[in-house]
DNA sequence: GATGAAACAGCCGAGCT
DNA sequence: AGCTCGGCTGTTTCATC
């Protein structure tokens, strides 16, 4: 884990097909050197996977929201399986504070919203944010910015 | 936008370098027909871009956290170009409720994130959920659920 | 949209520094 | 030991039907 591994992980969170020949001539290596670094990347779980990002409105899901969810301790080995099934749900997050969970959500309508939250009920109280618009989403971590590990 | 366009989505969500190969038996088409219908989608705008997934605890991010941020229609104009400098936030939503901002964050440590939130404070109050565990973040859109839309 | 051929990128070897 | 350069395989793309 070099400034190189850091290099090729900042242009593979913008752009996953990038040719490895471009890639190569940003961090002054050959191709195979570059391939050798992703490959080792990919083993030592730095890179999880690769992702096609899809535009929610193009779909038909106008409506995203964070939903706090009061759960109890008990209740969450029910949950825990329950909203790995929901498509809809996009992350699901443990926090501390009021509230113990917090879904990203995405709908087509608060209609399919508001059955949504209906289900969610029985696990516990909920507060519901409805998101008026996102100005970053790049999920891109950046891997400049650590001292170098290893 | 029929419901071949749609399993490839879910395809290439799961995984950007599928081979076109693979797809087509999965749609029972040619590759070339693949290939057109990915073009196509990425044109239209239902596909934004391929990205490689990087686990943050590898890179050193073993801080994640929501912040609710209380910000001033005026502080926006401020607010929204700052926040898009900052490589730790990864999404940011401006919501509906008692705080107008919802920031996800990561961070190497607690001692950053509570340096971050003082850097914040200048924008307005601020309410801080620590995340303890992420139990769904495929980031995935069920492109099936729809209904046929074009 | 399917089939074939050509171009391209990515993979694996050998040789070198 | 790691990188660079070669040939080789597989994938993608283009032209034709």
């Amino acid at each position: 884990m070099d400034v190189v591994d850091r290099t090729i992980l900042n242009i593979l969170q913008r752009n996953a097909k990038c040719p490895l020949k471009e890639i190569a001539e940003k961090v002054y290596l050959s191709t195979p050197a570059v391939s050798a670094r992703i490959e080792k990347m990919e083993k030592e779980g730095y890179i999880l996977g690769y992702q096609a990002q899809v535009n929610p409105e193009a779909l038909g899901y106008h409506i995203k929201a964070l939903i706090n969810l009061e759960v109890s301790p008990e209740g969450k080995t029910v949950f825990y399986p329950f909203v790995r099934k929901c498509s809809n749900v996009i992350e699901c997050n443990c926090v501390t504070g009021e509230y113990s969970m917090v879904l990203e959500v995405l709908f087509p309508s608060t209609t399919e919203l508001d059955k949504f939250i209906g289900e969610l009920q029985r696990f516990g109280r909920t507060k519901t944010l409805i998101v008026f618009s996102t100005s970053v989403e790049h999920r891109g971590i950046n891997a400049d910015i650590e001292e170098t590990l290893e």
